[in-house]
DNA sequence: CGGGTCATTGATACGTATCAATGTGCGTGG
DNA sequence: CCACGCACATTGATACGTATCAATGACCCG
């Protein structure tokens, strides 16, 4: 069930069969959800923990003046982290932008649990690290970038990300979002998304047919778009870490 | 020596004593840095985690055109979460606003002793997850706020802020910062940044006095802000979590 | 085959950046 | 104790990136 949060997961630290099994037991059900379905509102109390499992949703923010802002994507392994079991009500909502299956767990048993589990406390905590880099990057992206850059920056992020869980194939992957979105993740407006990305092709940085975008030169992109993928985090653990697990490991 | 993160901690979940005796035991030593000295440079190997005691720091990123874009603010008992363990180099540099204390934390013991404490590591996550908001809020504002929303924003989230840790006087504050570095977080040019602080003191929104900064009318800053202080989740941990806290304390 | 969603393109408006210059307060050394 | 220098704040004029408005085109699904 929860194949590619465990392989993003197992980027990070490999983890053993016993935690991937219990990881996969906490799945108690998973639900289908068609595009532009609302999984969680703004404000309400969140149902606990969950995993995309296949499909692409995103979180958001309506602002007051009815203005929509995306905050980050969400593609299969990304998960609610502990949101739900923390915190009261939610500060933004998730839609699917697509079909999407989730899979709730258990969170009673993974807050009960989890504690007696080192290593994937560890892993989860790295892909919560992780996913506050992203934000980072964002903040920095629509604070200093100009437009031009911030699509083609989020165009290599999202195939980083989605390559992590294998859902690009060579240099192409199926975008899962319209400009519309793009916009709104990147604080412009549906028609200038639009013009950037048309640069982006007459410069032969891009090629899109209908969804499947492909990059034909992926340095070359990297480089518009003042991309360095050092933000992702996608080095493995560090050895002292390693060590203090394989330690607690002996422990009862 | 940790009292405001402790004190920051205890507003989401009371600490047992041992625990905060332990907190403070991990401190290894203190570092008084100036203003404008930089605590971490982007691509360093953190070295370890280290706490806010006195003073006000900033995270921040040096874009490929030379600019600045302040990421997010670090005031008395902000941390630098578990970066410094489990990742092998930062994405971004902290450097002081002011002279600022450090504490720097034994990281080698933290991790191999905080998995033996729930409190602190639950404790430890909503912090962090309160972190992932201020980010989303920040990406909001940034995205789609305008320039004088954006700035009457950031002062609510410093009041507010400040406040948990102590560090007003009825609604009044040092404002930590100058107009550059508002700007640089709120990605808007200083010039801007000046006009709309004139035009919130015109409309007697603020008073500012030096680098004092004295809110008159909470309420209609916060309205005119569009602020709903909700994403700080400053409410304390769901009765579930501290159930479950409880019984892991009868376990050895 | 009709209606809806999404993409595309042009013309115009506006918010904010940038440039340039002056003002203000404060710490330091004479 | 004063004068200089430096960092920060303030203000006006102009330029530019991007929003907004408006309309057409392309594709998909029932």
């Amino acid at each position: 069930m929860l194949t590619s949060l465990i392989k993003k997961l197992q980027h990070f630290l490999p983890l053993p069969d016993t935690d991937k099994e219990w990881l996969n037991s906490l799945v108690s059900r998973s639900d289908e959800f068609p595009a532009h379905a609302d999984i969680i509102r703004e404000g309400e109390v969140p149902a606990g923990v969950f995993v995309v499992i296949a499909g692409h949703a995103c979180r958001y923010k309506i602002l007051s003046d009815g203005g929509r802002q995306i905050l980050d994507f969400m593609f299969p392994g990304d998960m609610t982290e502990l949101h739900g079991l923390l915190l009261k009500e939610t500060d933004h909502g998730i839609v699917c932008l697509r079909p999407t299956t989730v899979a709730r767990l258990d969170s009673d048993r993974l807050i009960r649990e989890i504690i007696a589990r080192p290593y994937v406390t560890v892993a989860l905590w790295w892909s919560s690290l992780q996913q506050q880099a992203i934000l980072r990057e964002r903040v920095a992206s629509i604070g200093r970038r100009d437009a031009y850059t911030r699509v083609a920056h989020l165009l290599c992020e999202m195939f980083e990300r989605l390559r992590l869980v294998g859902e690009t194939v060579d240099h192409t992957y199926m975008l899962p979002i319209t400009q519309v979105e793009l916009g709104d993740a990147l604080g412009i407006s549906e028609v200038h998304v639009n013009r950037m990305l048309r640069r982006l092709q007459n410069e032969r940085l891009i090629a899109a047919d209908h969804r499947v975008l492909r990059i034909p030169d992926l340095d070359a992109l990297k480089t518009a778009a003042a991309f360095d993928a050092r933000y992702l985090h996608l080095d493995g653990a560090p050895q002292p870490v390693r060590d203090a697990l394989a330690r607690s490991r002996l422990l009862p």
